[in-house]
DNA sequence: GTCTATAAGAGGATAGAC
DNA sequence: GTCTATCCTCTTATAGAC
């Protein structure tokens, strides 16, 4: 019966992978469920009996990129040579370098049932309030230190922070294809971190 | 005949005027036609003897929202108590309180379809040129006058004030309900043109 | 140009056989 | 659990009377 079981958790990541390279190409709204099924190759009504909805295929999804992005955090967290503001940098940098990858899948704030399911969904807000929490002890310790801007409170820190994990100048920069990826994510990291402004040092 | 035009003018005043509300509140993909032609007052047949299409009413609320950038814009090239940078700063803090106030619609990058109407739209296209020129030439000065980065290309400037004109930070911050309209949309100016880190002096 | 009524089709979800 | 075939709602767009 565990092999059962296997087979059932491999086809169930090929769904959500297919789901997640979907929904960073095109967005939610765009994405189709008909396009899911023939990306991972089986029929529509199979993938309803792996999950009951369009927005839990989503949910799905998010699931897997916060337990990735949650892996990233505590990688960081134990890396001795970096201080909590190097830590935000290097996992913003690992955001933008996800989203260049296609597989950061960004979700639309606007649609009701979306954030419906989202909000119900457990496994999707356990991660997300315990990426928020490292993220947030970061912040504190980085604003202690001098080192991140103590003019902004934590809350506007961390929701820049998880914009800018989607921000879609990356995309856009990418397109017009004058630059390399790894100048590219530089310059919104530093657009991100350093401001428009000049720095007077 | 004059007076039918003006008559005429005004009705298409009022669908552009919903079209910009609706887009700000549910984005493209969300907003129907039928939502459209109820906030207006009219059938949906006759919406569409004024626009052939919905992307086409989209369009048109993107060329009246830039005629008021444009606007916007010229009036502060004419205050000489602004440099470029204030004036590249005031014109992103114009842009973030249309957007608090529910008038800037926000298009998908991703929809394929609104993008072809939209690029091959002229009245679109000649606006988002002139003033794509106009924030040009005041990122070049203020480049010169060493108050912008210059590590950063006028490109990437450029790509990153549209985005922030439409920072999603906006609305989570006002969906928190915690802050004053007027200190957020400073704090996200700040975010923008200081960065997250500390400044020095 | 405005309306009512409807075509045309996409897309989410399900029935029922195997 | 997988398939084929289908349902049904929503949405864009149009026909045709006035």
């Amino acid at each position: 019966m565990r092999f059962r079981d296997k087979i059932l958790r491999a086809r169930e990541d090929a769904i959500v992978s297919s789901v997640n390279r979907l929904l960073a190409l095109k967005g939610f709204d765009l994405m189709t469920v008909d396009e899911v099924a023939a990306d991972v190759g089986i029929a529509k009504a199979s993938l309803y009996k792996h999950f009951p909805s369009k927005e839990a295929l989503a949910a799905a999804a998010m699931v897997r990129v916060l337990d990735v992005a949650l892996e990233r955090a505590a990688a960081l967290q134990v890396d001795a040579a970096l201080d909590a503001f190097d830590k935000l940098k290097a996992f913003t940098r690992w955001a933008l370098n996800t989203q260049l990858a296609g597989e950061m899948p960004s979700l639309p704030a606007q649609n009701s049932t979306l954030r419906a399911t989202l909000m119900a969904d457990r496994a999707y807000i356990d991660r997300l309030v315990g990426l928020s929490d490292r993220l947030g002890e970061w912040i504190s310790a980085a604003q202690a230190s001098g080192r991140l801007s103590r003019a902004l409170p934590p809350e506007v820190v961390l929701y820049t922070l998880y914009a800018r994990a989607c921000d879609p100048v990356v995309g856009v920069l990418r397109a017009g294809g004058s630059y390399e990826d790894t100048q590219l994510v530089e310059w919104v990291l530093a657009t991100c971190f350093d401001g428009l402004a000049a720095r007077g040092s």
